[in-house]
DNA sequence: CCGAATCTTTACGTTAACGTAAAGGTAAGC
DNA sequence: GCTTACCTTTACGTTAACGTAAAGATTCGG
């Protein structure tokens, strides 16, 4: 018997609210066991929506999230399927390329920003 | 006299609406100047959108993007303002690294996938 | 002078991602 | 047995970021 998790459990670790986290579940994106009525939440329901979460912070949608974590487990298992997969994952890791070189185009300009700044400021100021 | 741009010119090189830049200009986000009624976008405007548009695809809502893009043209000048601005500058930096990591952390899982992938198909295809 | 293109404002509509409230079931503690 | 603390479903509300349509001004080539 591993771990499991209440709703609110995960809702207070993740600090979101339980509406979220069964907005997600309508969504077809976690699909937790049942006590009766009671949702049973396993570590790997709450992996799963760790995920999401960390693709809403990357500025995803959930549907391209969801398409991202579906490929973290392959679903078919012959070889056409798994070309394709191969492919998916190729692309998506060339926009994440993409994306993480605008974020360091954004640091680098934040850093220009903080020398125009430090410029600005009287000789005795300059230093961190 | 530098260069001007209107508004189809604009939308057109970043693949957007007219309605879309209104809307950035309803939200006081870039203000061109006017010939008449028509408005007239300089180099500056133009850098402005595509600003705003790198914030967006970096998962920022019009309104942080808005917060970042000020950091670039200081407002102030005096030295509290400036020290305020770099306290700014620092956080926005921290939470940029935080993303970056997380994009690293993202990266990471769709290699190991794609890993997965590898493994599971006949050896002959193996390679790359 | 006329149609086509491009500009304008105004305003209602739409989608994603939840928020919030209502109404009720269940289980624990006093 | 009653309150308190969870859980549930159902359903209408909200916000951001535009889309879309209407109605009209301007300008430019033929």
């Amino acid at each position: 018997m591993s771990k499991t998790y209440s709703i609110s459990e995960l809702a207070k670790e993740f600090d979101i609210t339980t509406r979220t986290i069964r907005f997600y579940e309508d969504k077809g994106m976690i699909t937790p066991q049942r006590n009766g009525q009671t949702r049973i939440y396993s570590p790997a329901d709450r992996t799963k929506l760790k995920l999401i979460l960390r693709g809403k912070r990357l500025g995803f949608s959930l549907d391209e999230s969801f398409a991202i974590i579906d490929m973290y487990n392959p679903k078919g298992n012959n070889a056409g399927q798994l070309h394709t997969l191969i492919d998916g994952i190729r692309e998506r890791r060339l926009a994440l390329q993409r994306q993480m070189k605008e974020l360091q185009d954004m640091l680098q300009d934040l850093d220009d920003a903080e020398q125009r700044c430090r410029e600005a400021l009287p000789d005795a100021d300059t230093a961190s």
